[in-house]
Formats: C-alpha cells, sequence, structure tokens
DNA sequence: AAATATTACAACCGCAGTCCC
DNA sequence: CGGGACTGCGGTTGTAATATT
C-alpha cells in the first residue's frame, strides 16, 4: 500500500503553525466542514499536508477542546483507563471529554508515567520537588531502558498493545464463562435490563456472534443511545471491553441505565467520571489480557 | 547574567485498518 | 478480489519555556 509523501513536499510548510494558518484551517473547516483532508490543504490555500492538518484541528484548533488543567479525578480517571487498556490513548481520551488523546498522551509521559513509576513529578513547578539527576534525555533514555525494563514490568501492569490497532473489530477473547446459575442470579438483581436478553447476548459474545454492528445496536437500543453518528469506533472499543465484562452485578447496576444522550463519555448516559471510576473500582473488571 | 539542564507539548513519522474503484 | 488512497492511531522527536547551576 502507498504511503501518503505527506510533508516530505517540497514547498510545504512544516513545525509550528502561525496564527494565521490557524484561521484559514478554521475558517475553512467551519464553512465545509472535516474530512478530505488530503485536498484539504490544497483547497484552503494552506502549505501545509493533509495530515498535519488533520492533526492541527483534532488536538488544537477544534472549539470543543478543554486546554490544560487536568484535574485530580480526571488524572486518576487517566491512570485508572491506562490500566485497564494501556496505550490506547484514543479510547481513554474518548471518556475524557474536551481531552485528546495526544494531550493525554503527553501528559501520561510527562506526569503520570512518572508516578507510575514511583518517580518525583514534576506537575505543577519543579520548583516542589528535589532537582533531579541532571541528565540529557538522550542520557535518560538510554539509563531507562538499561534498567528500567525489568522492574517496571514487575510493577506496572502489561501493555496490551504498543502497536496502532483500531478496533472496528470485535475480537472475541475466552470469556469466563458465567455458570447459567450464578448469571441468572446476577442477571435477576438487574432492575434496568431482561435477564433472558443478557444471557442470549452473553452467548452471542461468547460465541462470537456480535460483530461491531450488532453491538452498536444493543448500545443503542439498550442503554439508550439513538444518534446514529456516534462514533463507532469508540463503541467498537467499548464493545470490547464489555464482551470481556462478566458481567456483574455491580456492572449491570451500575452502569447500563438509561439515559438520552449518546456521547462518547456516557454510553448509557452514565459513564460520566465517578460511574466510571466505580466502574474501575469493580473487583470483577477484567485483566488486560482478556481484552486484547 | 550566562550556560546548561529539564520540562511540557506541539508536531511529525510510520504502521495498519478501511474505503473505494 | 486486489491494490491504491485515505484516515486514524500510538510512538517519537523537536523546541520553546522554564528552572537550576
Amino acid at each position: 500500500m502507498g504511503r501518503s509523501p505527506c510533508c516530505s513536499k517540497q514547498g510545504m510548510n512544516r513545525g509550528a503553525w502561525t496564527a494565521l494558518e490557524d484561521k484559514i484551517l478554521t475558517s475553512y473547516i467551519k464553512a465545509h466542514g472535516e474530512g478530505k483532508w488530503r485536498s484539504l490543504p490544497k483547497r484552503a490555500g494552506l502549505k501545509r499536508c493533509g495530515k498535519s492538518c488533520r492533526l492541527r484541528w483534532l488536538n488544537y484548533l477544534r472549539p470543543d477542546i478543554k486546554r490544560g488543567n487536568i484535574s485530580g479525578d480526571e488524572e486518576e480517571l487517566i491512570v485508572r483507563l491506562h490500566n485497564l487498556l494501556g496505550n490506547r490513548w484514543s479510547l481513554i481520551a474518548g471518556r475524557l471529554p474536551g481531552r485528546t488523546d495526544n494531550e493525554i498522551k503527553n501528559y501520561w509521559n510527562t506526569t503520570l508515567g512518572k508516578k507510575a513509576k514511583g518517580e518525583p513529578t514534576s506537575t505543577g513547578s519543579s520548583k516542589e520537588t528535589s532537582p533531579p539527576p541532571t541528565k540529557s534525555r538522550a542520557k535518560r533514555r538510554e539509563i531507562e531502558s538499561k534498567t528500567t525494563k525489568p522492574s517496571a514490568a514487575a510493577t506496572l501492569p502489561p501493555v496490551i498493545r504498543t502497536k496502532a490497532t483500531r478496533l472496528t473489530k470485535v475480537l472475541v477473547p475466552t470469556i469466563p464463562q458465567i455458570p447459567s446459575d450464578d448469571y441468572n442470579q446476577t442477571a435477576n438483581a438487574s432492575s434496568a435490563t431482561n435477564p433472558s436478553e443478557l444471557q442470549a447476548h452473553q452467548t452471542q459474545l461468547t460465541n462470537g456472534q456480535v460483530n461491531a454492528g450488532d453491538c452498536n445496536n444493543n448500545l443503542n437500543n439498550n442503554y439508550g443511545c439513538n444518534d446514529e453518528d456516534d462514533d463507532i469506533e469508540a463503541k467498537s472499543g467499548f464493545c470490547n471491553a464489555f464482551q470481556s465484562l462478566p458481567l456483574d452485578e455491580a456492572m449491570i447496576n451500575a452502569t447500563w441505565t438509561g439515559g438520552n444522550d449518546c456521547d462518547l463519555e456516557d454510553y448509557g448516559a452514565t459513564l460520566d467520571l465517578d460511574s466510571l471510576a466505580f466502574l474501575l473500582d469493580s473487583e470483577e473488571w477484567p485483566s488486560q489480557g482478556n481484552i486484547s
């Protein structure tokens, strides 16, 4: 497959965007909408590659972006989601309204990743922490690569995947099969969902009979999502996680109650920070090995 | 005040999935 | 069905700003 030449073309601007370029891109997208990134620069009169325009828009210029000041709640959620999902920044970002995958990724790499490793963090002012040993970045990388791998592997949860992989296909992992008695018990405990439907759904999941579209429909039908423009990709990712769930009582009760909105951050309108934190607190939340 | 180190984050790179002819 | 184009993603790099020596 051919790769786009992107910014390597002669005459293309690279590096930091100017205010003028931002303005041109913003006004063009406002007038014509997103998409067709490859041809967008030409049509908009920008000397940038489409990729660069897309990135600039998604990570910086979009009007709904919330910038800076990641709150404690958000930080905690990022940590928990990272424990759960690994470096799938887009999925994590999908649960943090107004945050971009790039921002979360940067925040993790500069702040939270160090915390997770038990290193002193520079969050806020670096004056607040004892001065770190003097190392250039290259030296630090060299040292980290030699020294941190074994201990990090022992202390950090295993990362699911390192390569970019979209979740448009539903992978059905080995799902811990719930004994029917137990299942009926948990299903009956739910007042929000029909137990027989749930059981049928789980059977489908176990047998690999549910694809992303079905899952999408189920989300729409059962969990209050109605907007057809919803991000199927994010839902698919959600479906993957959903399929891995043992569907215990806490999950059924706490998470899937109905709602009218269908934003990415709140499937079923209850996946707000609190409920998601509750969800992640569940002992039954699957290990990462079940998700990939 | 100057030099050096460190941090934060915007931007780029390249792979992989999907679309479409 | 095959292959090129397009798009999205995570990893990595470049660099301005800030802190430290």
